[in-house]
RNA sequence: CGGGGUGUAGCGCAGCCUGGUAGCGCAACUGCUUUGGGAGCAGUGGGUCGGGAGUUCGAAUCUCUCCACCCCGACCA
C-alpha cells in the first residue's frame, strides 16, 4: 500500500471526549470515528487491524472443528418470547416494530436463533456434536457506552454454539473450545489469562473468562502465587480465618462522633484502623425491605456474592439514603448492626472481631468495644466480601495475587436451557427425543482490538503485536518526492515486498520525515525501513523496530536478508 | 434513570458576564523557500454560533423550551 492512496488521517491533538489510551490512539491513528454515543465507523486502517483478529480467530474455530454461518441482526419477538428472555431482558435489548407493527429486537446475542436453526436442521444424535459460530455486529443499548469501542452499544463478536447429546459430550465440546481459545489469544500475542467466572445473565454453570491484563482493565482477577487457581475476583470464596475470635476485653461505650462518616475518617477520629471498625451497607431486600450487610472497614462488598444471599434482591441494588434515613432513623455513616432491626448478615471476617468500633444508629455517634454475642446476639456469618491481596487461594495452595484486565472472552456450558425453552430435540439411538446440552462461546472482536492498545502503547502511539498489525512494514523514504536515487531504492524494495508476498506500507506523501515518522509510530507499525540519499550513497539503510530504542545502519546487500530474517524471527 | 457539565469552521478553543461587523491555533487549499523528528513566509476557502420560540431597533451573548454529547453513579461482555 502506498501511503499517499490510503486515507491515513492521523489527529496531532487529542480529542477532548475521550478518556482512555486506546479510545484516545485509535482516533487519533485514524481507525475509527464516532457518530453517536457508542456508535463507531471503522475506518480502512482500523478496519485491517479487525480483519487480522477475525482471521485469526475463524481459523482457530474452524481448526476446533466449528463451522461458520451467519445469523441475521434482526430477530423476531416471537423467539425471544419462547425463550422467556423477551421479558427478561431489560431496556438493553433495543426493540422495535416494523412496518406491521411486528414487534421485534436487534440482537444482542444469538441462542434463540440458533436453537431455531437447530431444531429445524438437526434431527438426529448422528450429526452431533455440532457447533456453529458467526462474526458479527451485535447490538446492546448500554445505559452508558463509552471508552470508544470497549464499551460500546454496536461492536462485533464472534459467538459459537455447541450442541451435544449429553452432559460429558458438552463438556468435551467445552474443553475443545478452551483449547481453542488458548491458541487464538497465544497468537494475538497479547499478555492474557483465563480465569473462572460466573456465567451471569447468560445463564449455565461452568464458565470461563479470557481477559487482556492491563492497568485500566475495569475488571479485578485473582490468581495463585503457587497453584493454578484463577478466577475473577467476583467469584472467589473468602476463606474463613484460622483461630477463635478474641476475648472482649472492655465494656462497649457510646462516643460522639460529629462529622466522622466515612471509614478513614472514624480511623484517624478514633484513632483505631480501618479494620478495627464495621462498614455496614443497606440493600434491598427480596421482599421490598431493606437488609444490613457488615464487613471489615478494610473491605469491599462482593456485590455478587451478597446478591445470593436469600432475602436479598438480586441483583443487588444499594438502598437509598433517604429510604435508610426514614427507616433507621440515622444517617449513612453512623449505622451499625447493634439494634439495627433489621435482617443483618456478617461477612466471616468482620464476624471475627471483637471490641469494633460500628454505628449507633443515631447521628454521629459510634459504638467502641462492642462484641458479638455480649452486646447483641451472634451474627448470621456469610461470605460476602472481596477477596484482598494476600488473601489465602480458594484451593489451599498459596495466596491471592490480584490484576487487572479486559474481558474479551468468555465461554459458557449452557445445559439444556434454551433447548429446553424452545423445545430443540434430537432422536438418539432408541429413537427417543432428547434435548441436547449447548454451550456458548464469545469473543470480543472490536474489544480486542482496543484491548491490545491499552497493553502496548508508548508515548508515541501504538504498539502493534505482530498478529494484530496492519502493516508487517513501513518504508519510510527520505525526500521520496525530490530524489531520483531515494524513489528509485524506495520504490525498488517496495515492488520486491509486494511480490514476495509482504503486507508493507510505503510513505511516499511529499511530507517532511518527522511527519513520517511520527505517523508510523502513532499508527503502529512494528517496524520501519528509512531510504535516505546519504544512506544510499553510503551503501546503507536504516532499520528500527517500533520498541527500538534506536535506528541501526545495515549495508544495503543486506536489505532482503535482513527484513526475511526479523519478520521470521520476530516473536 | 439520578447528579454534574458542554454544544461557536474538520480538530482544540476564545468571545457570552456587560446585546451592536464571529475570532485564534492546528488541519485544508495556492505559491515560494525549506527537507533526518509533527518547518517558515505570503495568500485563499470554510460558520443555520446544536434546533425552535421569545425579549429587543438589533441576539453567539438575555429568557423559555427541545435535542445531542461528555463526566460520576447504578447496569453490563
Amino acid at each position: 500500500m502506498r501511503a499517499s492512496r490510503f486515507h491515513l488521517a492521523t489527529l496531532k491533538e487529542t480529542p477532548v471526549d475521550a478518556e482512555i489510551v486506546s479510545h484516545q490512539l485509535m482516533l487519533r491513528a485514524g481507525m475509527i470515528r464516532r457518530h453517536a454515543a457508542g456508535i463507531y465507523s471503522w475506518l480502512p486502517l482500523g478496519l485491517r487491524i479487525l480483519r487480522k483478529v477475525e482471521q485469526i480467530v475463524r481459523e482457530e474455530m474452524n481448526r476446533a472443528g466449528a463451522l461458520e454461518l451467519l445469523m441475521p441482526s434482526f430477530q423476531p419477538a416471537e423467539l425471544w418470547q419462547e425463550s422467556g428472555r423477551w421479558d427478561q431482558f431489560g431496556p438493553e435489548l433495543l426493540r422495535l416494530k416494523d412496518r406491521h407493527q411486528r414487534d421485534a429486537c436487534i440482537g444482542p446475542t444469538h441462542e434463540e436463533i440458533i436453537t431455531d436453526i437447530f431444531r429445524r436442521e438437526v434431527n438426529s444424535y448422528r450429526q452431533l456434536p455440532l457447533n456453529f459460530y458467526q462474526i458479527q455486529t451485535k447490538f446492546r443499548d448500554e445505559i452508558r457506552p463509552r471508552f470508544g469501542v470497549m464499551r460500546s452499544r454496536e461492536f462485533i463478536m464472534k459467538d459459537a454454539y455447541s450442541f451435544d447429546l449429553d452432559r460429558d459430550a458438552m463438556q468435551r465440546s467445552y474443553d475443545i473450545m478452551d483449547q481453542a481459545y488458548v491458541r487464538i489469544f497465544d497468537r494475538f500475542g497479547l499478555d492474557y489469562r483465563a480465569v473462572s467466572a460466573d456465567s451471569g445473565a447468560i445463564g449455565g454453570s461452568t464458565s470461563q473468562e479470557f481477559h487482556v491484563l492491563a492497568e485500566s482493565g475495569e475488571d479485578a482477577i485473582a490468581f495463585s502465587d503457587q497453584g493454578d487457581f484463577a478466577a475473577n475476583i467476583e467469584t472467589i470464596e473468602a476463606l474463613p480465618q484460622d483461630g477463635e475470635r478474641a476475648a472482649p476485653d472492655a465494656a462497649m461505650q457510646t462516643v460522639d462522633t460529629p462529622g466522622m462518616h466515612s471509614i478513614a475518617d472514624l480511623a484517624s477520629g478514633l484513632g483505631v484502623s480501618a479494620h478495627q471498625c464495621l462498614k455496614t451497607l443497606i440493600a434491598e431486600g427480596a421482599d421490598g425491605g431493606l437488609v444490613a450487610l457488615v464487613l471489615r472497614g478494610d473491605h469491599e462488598l462482593n456485590a455478587l456474592k451478597a446478591g445470593h444471599l436469600d432475602g436479598v434482591a438480586s441483583p443487588l441494588r444499594l438502598a437509598q439514603p433517604e429510604q435508610i434515613k426514614k427507616r433507621l432513623g440515622s444517617d449513612i455513616g453512623s449505622i451499625g448492626p447493634i439494634g439495627i432491626g433489621i435482617r443483618t448478615y456478617v461477612d466471616r471476617s468482620a464476624a471475627r472481631l471483637s471490641d469494633f468500633v460500628c454505628g449507633a444508629n443515631q447521628n454521629d455517634k459510634h459504638h467502641i468495644h462492642a462484641n458479638w454475642g455480649r452486646d447483641c446476639a451472634e451474627p448470621e456469618v456469610a461470605d460476602i466480601r472481596s477477596v484482598v491481596d494476600g488473601d489465602p487461594s480458594p484451593d489451599g495452595r498459596g495466596r491471592l495475587r490480584i490484576l487487572r484486565g479486559i474481558e474479551v472472552g468468555h465461554i459458557f456450558q449452557l445445559g439444556q436451557k434454551y433447548s429446553e425453552s424452545m423445545q430443540a430435540t434430537v432422536l438418539d439411538e432408541q429413537g427417543k427425543a432428547v434435548v441436547p446440552f449447548m454451550g456458548c462461546y464469545g469473543i470480543g472482536v472490536t474489544r480486542v482490538v482496543a484491548a491490545a492498545i491499552e497493553q502496548n502503547h508508548d508515548e508515541h502511539g501504538i504498539i502493534w503485536p505482530e498478529a494484530l498489525a496492519p502493516f508487517q512494514l513501513a518504508i519510510c523514504p527520505i525526500n521520496y518526492h525530490k530524489s531520483d536515487l531515494v524513489r528509485q531504492a524506495a520504490d525498488d524494495f517496495y515492488d520486491g515486498c509486494i511480490a514476495r508476498g509482504l503486507d508493507v506500507l510505503l510513505d511516499d506523501r511529499p511530507l517532511r520525515p518527522g511527519v513520517i515518522f511520527s505517523d508510523m509510530e502513532l499508527i503502529g507499525v512494528p517496524r520501519r525501513v528509512v531510504f535516505s540519499e546519504r544512506g544510499l550513497s553510503a551503501g546503507q539503510f536504516e532499520y528500527k523496530g517500533r520498541r527500538d530504542a534506536a535506528a541501526q545502519d545495515l549495508p544495503l546487500d543486506e536489505l532482503t536478508s535482513f527484513i526475511e530474517k526479523t519478520l521470521s524471527s520476530r516473536q
